[in-house]
DNA sequence: ATAACTTTGTGAAGTATTTCACAAGCCACC
DNA sequence: GGTGGCTTGTGAAATACTTCACAAAGTTAT
């Protein structure tokens, strides 16, 4: 989220960010952002605040950003389009590979710039390609047996959009996201007149 | 989260659940599964465990999904599209009344079962139809813009799906997914050769 | 009816996270 | 080069969250 921030400051030609300053960007208080940016390391400077372009360059170095990353998309429906063009992943060194589907009348379909691989071809394509990261948008159903040929191909990494609870060793990482959990959080909120900010 | 393998377990006809079962579900432990519950009440049976169905209608009550929402999309883009096809909305309650859009040649052409506004109707129809929620599927750029319409139209909560920080008053919820920064988590486990497991 | 076994609900203990508050350091101006 | 005004980095305090552990209450078997 810092990073987020500090490279619009950085386009706009800002130099300097005290704390203060991110705390409001991005929605926290500045001891949060000094204790936060303290864990990696000792980043500003006293009394001018924290150099927006070497901040920068030293977030995308933690976050591993400084690579690039092979990614797979499985399943060419709606969501899966959707994430195919999302601009963010290319522009933040994310890569799409591969997208496959199970449904015969999809494969070999152009998509974008690549093809619809058949999901047949998964395990050896990730075998040989190497790509760490894989997205999820399939159905629930199916998205557990999937993960575990995904493990079997030696996948490291795995973001599931499917609204299933999913297993996976420990030295997998996985991350979910589930989007009508997403509007039930709104709905308790209104139905009990709370509100609340996040940040994206 | 409870609430959705509640509903599996209540349709495969168990009629009870220990926290134990509800904590492996839910990728949790017992102790936290009754200290969550116990927060909105003591809806278990000591000796037995919770009873499915009846803690499946305490917990929608709960979550206000026993009354429909209407919501509204704006943009008709791609997260446009794969959210309005997203079967889960419906199924639990949120109900699209709308999909907007700036782009005349978007405007007017059907859309799934609805037809695409014109965003400068936005504000009325929100104002006539009372929508309190609504999903944004736009660029970052246009994001605060069209959520200072939002709020000035009345509008309770929005999920945003744009990658920019949004500010809206009080009394309006806000829930932003940010999918970039979700692969971004992932580089960073991958970097640090950490792992770890996420409930969807 | 009683004994043996389960499982909840919940104070208390243990961790983790956030906020406070201030010494130490840096800049700018005189 | 000294002084005043900012801002970081960080222990300590405060707050929040999770886990423990056990009495109370229910179930099952005999």
């Amino acid at each position: 989220m810092y990073l987020r921030y500090l490279e619009d400051l950085d386009t706009q030609g800002q130099e300097t960010a005290s704390s203060d300053e991110l705390a409001h960007l991005c929605g926290t208080t500045p001891a949060q952002v000094r204790k936060d940016l303290s864990f990696f390391g000792s980043f500003g400077k006293r009394g001018l605040g924290y150099p927006v372009h070497e901040l920068t360059a030293h977030l995308r170095e933690i976050l591993g950003l400084e690579r690039e990353w092979k990614v797979v998309i499985i399943g060419a429906g709606k969501i899966g389009a959707a994430l195919a063009n999302y601009r963010g992943f290319r522009q933040r060194g994310f890569r799409i590979v591969g997208v496959y589907d199970n449904d015969p009348r999809k494969i070999g379909q152009p998509w974008g710039e690549a093809i619809v691989h058949d999901m047949a071809d998964l395990v050896q394509d990730i075998r040989r390609e190497e790509a760490p990261i894989a997205v999820l948008a399939i159905p629930s159903e199916d998205a557990q047996d999937v993960v575990d040929h995904l493990v079997g191909a030696g996948i490291r990494a795995i973001l599931n959009f499917a609204p299933a609870q999913i297993t996976v060793p420990p030295h997998v990482s996985l991350k979910s996201v589930n989007m009508a959990m997403e509007l039930e959080g709104l709905s308790f909120a209104l139905t009990n007149s709370l509100s609340s900010s996040s940040a994206p």
